[in-house]
DNA sequence: CGGTCTTTTGAGTACAATCAAGGGTTGTGG
DNA sequence: CCACAACCCTTGATTGTACTCAAAAGACCG
């Protein structure tokens, strides 16, 4: 993990902005963000908080994936919940990591001290504000993510979630050609399933023409409704407003 | 479904006052929701709210119990929340009832006619900051029960479950005898199991002299450590601060 | 006392987990 | 440049848990 320098007025050029949790900020809570503000780098791998540690700080993701993680006492681990730029990592009105939090790609936070940041909260309701639109957001995924877990099967699980990296990762020109962040293992782990399922059920859709693999790291989408079909999705163009 | 008319002056006497989203308001700010407040009651069974629809209301549940469902185009259900004595029920911020709402007992809601209710939101910090960390708290047992539904096993959800409901409706006397607001139905929509799985598991915790059980809907814990042990938790009595 | 609804129990099945082995890729060191 | 190890992914064989289908036993009601 390195620290690295903020860089003063960087909020204008920040990748983020418009989408984090001081997207609604005016120019004088930027200038307070940025005096108790720094970045951090972690690469694929590294372990960014544990639960039960004491929480120092708050942070956004600016670019990379991570994952929060729940374990049980005999190992069995459930992802629950990925974190993609723009994702906020802190709880506020808790003094402890809630999860762990796992980088899966090289990641670079935007941190903020925790104790100034929460002052802030307190007067600002444009972070409190956004915040809360964020965490409302975050419950909505979650939710969709109990029917996945509950009541899907594995063929089902895998579509899912392929259209779900779809719809996060949008990017990367065509958006028919997805760039796993993630390895077989995370998505295993996400889902609910074990490698091998996982790996079982990528061969099912590729060899009814649902999707084409490039490598281990590339899906291409060949046929979307059919896609979406097989995740069992019921409204995935048209979210409720 | 019945209106009820709003008594004067009646939040001093509400059994949730101090739990609620309005819990941290001032005088004026309650004499401002009693002008939009007004009760409705439901009976076991009946629809409180379907996804989709229209948002008018915002609410907290006064007395008796919920679910919020998510259901697939098969008819695949998934309760992803139970909702208990001053929850809130309602998304700022959408125009449509993401979830569908059914009343469990007889349940009495108090009622915000949503339009003014977020205005009066966007005004005062007490109930936004009321709300985020209801949100909050709702996330981290949404993700809770992410790792339930995808990792756990029956006999371990079932368990669980009795201690979730433990906690929740901590009263009635001895906190050794639970009675269940709910059916077999209920409880196996919530962990994604069948009826019959879940019978099958309390006829096991039965049998294995954990729980005893009285009539339909009363469950007695015999052993709880043992239960505990059971429902394979990390952390029953020390949630992280 | 029948009727409906909920719960329990039983028998057979299916889906995903487990156990096990074999490819493929990447990186390191001789 | 090649050999070898490490890692990740795929495939196969078998097992086990929870689902499905079916029926009976309790509640609760008029």
């Amino acid at each position: 993990m390195n620290e690295v320098l903020a860089i003063p007025g960087v909020c204008a050029g920040c990748p983020i902005r418009g989408r984090a949790v001081c997207s609604r900020c005016d120019v004088s809570e930027l200038r307070e963000l940025e005096a108790i503000r720094f970045y951090r780098e972690y690469e694929a791998g590294q372990t960014v908080a544990c639960r039960g540690d004491e929480m120092q700080t708050v942070s956004s993701v600016l670019s990379g994936t991570a994952t929060m993680t729940r374990v049980m006492e005999d190992g069995r681990t459930q992802i629950v919940g990925l974190l993609f730029p723009s994702d906020f990592i802190g709880r506020l009105g808790r003094n402890r990591q809630q999860h762990d939090v796992v980088a899966v790609s090289d990641v670079t936070l935007c941190c903020f001290r925790k104790a100034p940041f929460e002052a802030l909260v307190a007067r600002s309701s444009h972070i409190s504000t956004q915040l809360l639109q964020m965490s409302l957001d975050a419950l909505d995924e979650a939710r969709d993510w109990m029917l996945l877990l509950g009541r899907k099967t594995a063929r089902e699980k895998v579509a899912s979630f392929l259209l779900l990296i779809r719809r996060r990762m949008a990017r990367s020109g065509s958006e028919l050609r997805l760039e796993l962040p993630l390895t077989r293992e995370v998505m295993a782990t996400y889902l609910g399933l074990t490698i091998e399922t996982v790996s079982r059920q990528i061969t099912g859709l590729r060899r009814d023409g649902l999707i084409a693999v490039e490598g281990k790291r590339v899906i291409l989408i060949r046929d979307l409704p059919a896609l979406m079909a097989a995740a069992g999705e019921d409204e995935v163009g048209d979210p409720l407003d």
